[in-house]
DNA sequence: CGTTCAACCTGGGCGC
DNA sequence: TGCGCCCAGGTTGAAC
């Protein structure tokens, strides 16, 4: 679930706690796979214990928690949510679910009130580690992730992702094209810039790359302000256990068979890259011909019926 | 280079 | 009620 306005949601949601010091970390017996987990839970406790929490930042759909304590190299605990991760300082949805537990006094004099940093995760498919400064930018770094989808330009795009045969969704989708985008807001933001999912990158012109920047930069700093999607009953919550409120906005994610509220046609649902796409074919017109100027990008296409749909490739 | 598939996990919803 | 299947916001690596 959570994309970059979640887990930026997430990481304003537990800033607070700068300068809180860890007085006990847990990890709980069989939380977390071997794998997603470094070092092993024993150190890392060790390690987190005692420490000051210096600074909450993050990268594309990561958090990056800055702990260090006077003479010591500072270190950063990073969390991948992945599916179902939450970073809470509330009550966990439920007790079996919760990978870490941070016990944390503020700063100041006074040791109260004790507060709990939550990492809990339903399906468990969640990272956290551990990493020093070198290992930080292994994982988080320029070579791993693009520039952020809340500032990314279009000639960032053009010159990461242009050059690609791949449908421009998928391609969205690639942490080292740009970070933060998901399935959710890659469908958001190409029905902002009116393009259809599926056209090549190549095919796209330089200022449909500004659209796509443009509508990208505008759709998730509009979802960071609503704190992120949650979807039906679903599982994100804020840190402090609240809906986000950015579904409602959702002009075509999880909407196929519904009216596009922009132009009335109908929404539609694709398969791409084994994930699902939603569309309007209206608003999001297939291109016609190669790279040409200002097309791909362009607003309403008034007539526009003539569709032979053949995805049916289920 | 790109696509497809499988894994990693849990749980909700659906058809029978 | 139960069972089997499909689906889900992500990432990674192998095979083709």
């Amino acid at each position: 679930m959570p994309e970059l306005p979640e887990v930026e949601t997430m990481r304003r949601g537990i800033a607070g706690l700068c300068g809180a010091r860890i007085v006990a970390a847990r990890f709980p017996r069989g939380s977390c796979r071997p794998l997603a987990m470094a070092p092993a839970p024993a150190e890392m406790a060790e390690r987190l214990e005692r420490q000051h929490i210096v600074s909450v930042s993050r990268y594309g759909k990561r958090v990056a928690i800055e702990v260090g304590s006077e003479g010591k190299a500072p270190h950063w605990l990073v969390i991948e949510p992945r599916m179902t991760g939450l970073l809470l300082v509330a009550a966990p949805p439920t007790p079996q679910h919760v990978r870490m537990e941070l016990d944390v006094v503020p700063p100041g004099p006074r040791h109260f009130p004790l507060q709990k940093l939550l990492f809990w995760d339903q399906r468990g498919l969640g990272t956290i580690r551990l990493l020093d400064a070198a290992g930080l930018d292994r994982a988080c770094g320029a070579a791993k992730l693009g520039p952020d989808g809340l500032v990314v330009t279009g000639s960032e795009l053009a010159v990461r992702l242009g050059e690609s045969r791949r449908g421009v969704k998928v391609a969205l989708l690639d942490q080292k094209g740009v970070a933060g985008i998901g399935n959710i807001y890659a469908a958001e933001i190409l029905h902002r810039a009116a393009i259809d999912p599926r056209t090549p990158c190549r095919a796209l012109a330089a200022e449909a790359w500004e659209t796509v920047a443009r509508a990208a930069r505008e759709i998730l700093a509009s979802a960071v302000a609503h704190e992120g999607s949650s979807i039906g009953d679903e599982l994100y919550r804020t840190a402090d256990n609240r809906k986000g409120g950015f579904q409602k906005l959702h002009r075509v994610y999880g909407l196929a068979g519904t009216p596009c509220q922009t132009c009335g046609g109908a929404i539609e649902r694709i398969v791409q890259a084994q994930r699902s796409t939603f569309f309007c074919p209206v608003c999001q017109p297939r291109p016609r011909g190669g790279k040409r100027k200002g097309r791909a990008g362009g607003a309403r296409v008034a007539p526009r019926p003539k569709l032979v749909r053949r995805d049916a490739k289920a």
